[in-house]
DNA sequence: TCTGCCATGTAAGTTGTTACATGATTAT
DNA sequence: ATAATCATGTAACAACTTACATGGCAGA
């Protein structure tokens, strides 16, 4: 459901293709809402067809052509309605956790190995996250209100991957506490 | 492909009804894997299918029969397999911060009242893990082995409610500067 | 009497995943 | 040559959600 939700925001910013839009959920949006390219042509369809989004067509020359998708005054409202709704907290799946879980039944070096692998994971996202803001909001006053809410998803970011490289390293430290 | 591991890791601690598993899932496992009892009732037939769980019809008196499961030596191979197995980072969908991502089109208002209500929830998730670790962590050193591993699943919990509240005092804070 | 708990499931619909398919362009 | 990128999709399958369905017992 809010697959949809997250197209409108990334079109409310500026006309895009799914392509393009694919492309936009490997960074911002995605950040937060994840969707793979089928996903997102299926979701195009859907809201062309209630009306939320128009496609313009532009040929290009030695590229297949794209149809530029933007949002309709429906589609406006639509999304502004949805803002207005409360929303619950979204559900938790951390496949780490599952397997620290369980960690027992193995030897705990296979579990501590895993842990590794993720602080890396989660360290580069958040190198990531501090370029981000580096470059775009070094000068928060100088953002027009847009880019506060935009700074806001960012703080969490970065807030959340320095508690999960934490972590790592608090769990590391009593994995290896006694044997 | 997890909530099969999730109902085996479960299993491990002690055998129980597909009714049993909803409800733990609810707590433990269901902090950081939820599921329904539909998605368990039919992961559960799936698991007997394969061999990896088997069950036993307890008759009661006044109340309805249940089936009790258990892990089979193959469950438990099966669980063990995958441990050793490396996972991605989790996907994230956060729907609240899809909300603040498109908040600029709304009156600030309406986007400060769903952040105050999410603190809210976030501080009484941070209560629940708070009163666990009371009741059943405060003396670390006493654990069993496995007792280590469902604290470091707790710890991951508090780490993050701890973030969530700071983030919604954070984000309300920078919201009310000049409107 | 009504609500909630115990205990199990079915059915329909929506999302999400994985694989397949096409075809030109650009970089190595 | 080969791989990667641009750009678009279809199809099959797996997972998840929501609603419906049953029926007895315990407590307010």
């Amino acid at each position: 459901m809010s697959l949809s939700q997250a197209i409108l925001a990334s079109l409310v910013r500026s006309a895009q293709s799914g392509y393009d839009l694919a492309k936009s959920f490997d960074g911002s949006v995605g950040f937060f809402w994840e969707a793979t390219h089928q996903q997102i042509y299926r979701e195009l369809n859907k809201l062309e067809d209630k009306g939320a989004i128009a496609a313009q067509t532009i040929t290009q020359e030695g590229r297949p052509a794209k149809k530029l998708y933007s949002l309709t005054d429906r589609g406006l409202q639509q999304l502004k309605d949805w803002l207005h709704q409360p929303c619950e907290l979204s559900p938790t799946k951390e496949e780490l956790l599952l397997k620290v879980f369980a960690g027992h039944l193995v030897e705990p070096e296979a579990i501590a190995k895993e842990i590794k692998r993720h602080r890396q994971l989660h360290a580069e996202r958040l190198t990531t996250y501090r370029n981000i803001e580096r470059e775009y909001f070094s000068d928060l006053q100088s953002c027009p209100k847009e880019g506060k809410f935009g700074y806001l998803t960012l703080l969490s970011g970065i807030k959340f991957e320095t508690g999960w490289v934490e972590w790592c390293d608090e769990a590391l430290e009593i994995l290896s506490q006694q044997p």
